[in-house]
This record gives C-alpha cells, sequence and structure tokens, in this order.
DNA sequence: ATTATATGCAACTATATGGTTGCATACAAG
DNA sequence: CTTGTATGCAACCATATAGTTGCATATAAT
C-alpha cells in the first residue's frame, strides 16, 4: 500500500466529503454521490478514482451503476505508521522552546 | 484552525519527511533541515512556511538563525475530527458488499 | 424498438504546486 | 570593518491538479 497516495487523496476537501458520504450511507451510486458535491458528474469520477487507487473505496459494477464502498483500511495505516508516533509525542515542545529561550537568555 | 490546511500540508512527501526530522530532533535551524533533502534551501523555507501555517511547526528567529519546533497538536486534531471515526468505522465494508451481492443475485 | 438513465472517455483550460536561480539583507566572527 | 554564514524576497518555470464540455456506450424501462 501507498502511503503518499493516501496522504494525497485525502487533502482535497471534495474527496473528504465524498469518504464522508460513504461513511453516512455505503454502497452509493456515482448519481448519488454527485448530489451531495457541487461540481461536475465527470469531476466526481475523478475523485473517485483516485479514492479507490488509494484503496479508500471499492467500486463495484451492477448493471449499469457502479456503487462504491468505503474501505477503511488505508486510514487506520496512515494513524498506525505514521499518525500515532505524533499522538504519542505530544505538548513537548513548549517544554523545549522554553529551555531553549532560557538558553538564549544564558549567553 | 484549518483542518484542511493541516491535511494539504501533509500531502507532501517532503513536509512529512521535515516534520520526522523535527521528531528525531527539535528545534533544528534552517540550514540543519535543509541536509537531509534533496533540495535547494529556498524549495525547504517554502515547505517550512506551509507548515507553519498549518501550525504542525514553530517557527522561532534566534539572532541570524531560526529555531523550528514540531507542533504535534493539529495532527491530534485531524485524528479526534476526522480519522477516529473511520478508525471505529473498520471492515464492515465486506460484509456490506457481501449483502449487496447476495441481493443482487435474489432479483 | 425506442427512449431514458448511468457511466465512460477524451480534449481542453485555469490555477496550484513544487521547484529553480539571482540578488538582498542581517547577524556573527575574525 | 571585512568576511562568512543564515536567512529572506522575488521572478520565473514545468508539471500536477481540479475542473469543464462534448460525445460515446451500455443497460434499464416503456
Amino acid at each position: 500500500m501507498n502511503i503518499d497516495k493516501v496522504f494525497k487523496a485525502l487533502a482535497d476537501i471534495n474527496r473528504r466529503t465524498l469518504l464522508d458520504q460513504l461513511y453516512l450511507k455505503n454502497g452509493q451510486t456515482l448519481h448519488e454521490l454527485v448530489q451531495h458535491l457541487d461540481i461536475s458528474r465527470q469531476a466526481v469520477t475523478k475523485h473517485l478514482t483516485i479514492l479507490a487507487e488509494a484503496n479508500l473505496v471499492i467500486e463495484v459494477r451492477r448493471g449499469r451503476e457502479k456503487l462504491h464502498y468505503l474501505n477503511s483500511a488505508p486510514i487506520g495505516d496512515i494513524y498506525n505508521r505514521w499518525i500515532s508516533k505524533y499522538n504519542h509525542h505530544r505538548m513537548e515542545v513548549l517544554d523545549d522552546m522554553k529551555h531553549q529561550l532560557e538558553e538564549e537568555n544564558d549567553e
């Protein structure tokens, strides 16, 4: 799996909105998803392709329509492989800055 | 705080590398940070500006140098306000798809 | 069969993004 | 006070990104 593709996919507000919509109701068609956004159907298709390539959405053809399923696994992955360590890190930052400034004043 | 700026800031591999470097050693100068990347100093400055605007990095001028401090708070924020719900969501996806396909076969 | 609906493909456009180079400024050190 | 070092500012460039419109195709419904 490609962590960069996942971060890039999540960087766009329309794509995050699409995921939020699928979170509310899974398995929506392209036509349904278009309703929630203010851009053309073709633009939505492009966003869904990007989400699918990041494995955040799984597309299933059914007859003339295409169903879209949320796959939250890559979000779990970026949490485990990237975000969690920063979550533990926390607020030592301000401490470091304080020490730094004190050091400066001692010179 | 602006969740979109945070996501966009995290979408670039060089910016994530900068955060990783500050995680390893906090309070680095621009010059130190440049060493870790394969792009020009000016490019690094731009990335750091984007990180600072997302509040992921705090810049402190000291004499002729500028110190950079990691601020992990916005990462905690996007986790709380966006990622955590998908982390709880998990693998009902495949179940949904299974039901969907069964439904299809019943028609 | 014909019509309506759902999606796909491709060309095109404007702006954003990530990078560069050149020059300027500010401070530290000898 | 001159030199070296750290950073800032601005113009410029190539590519990526996000969007559009127009036309084509495939399936469902009448």
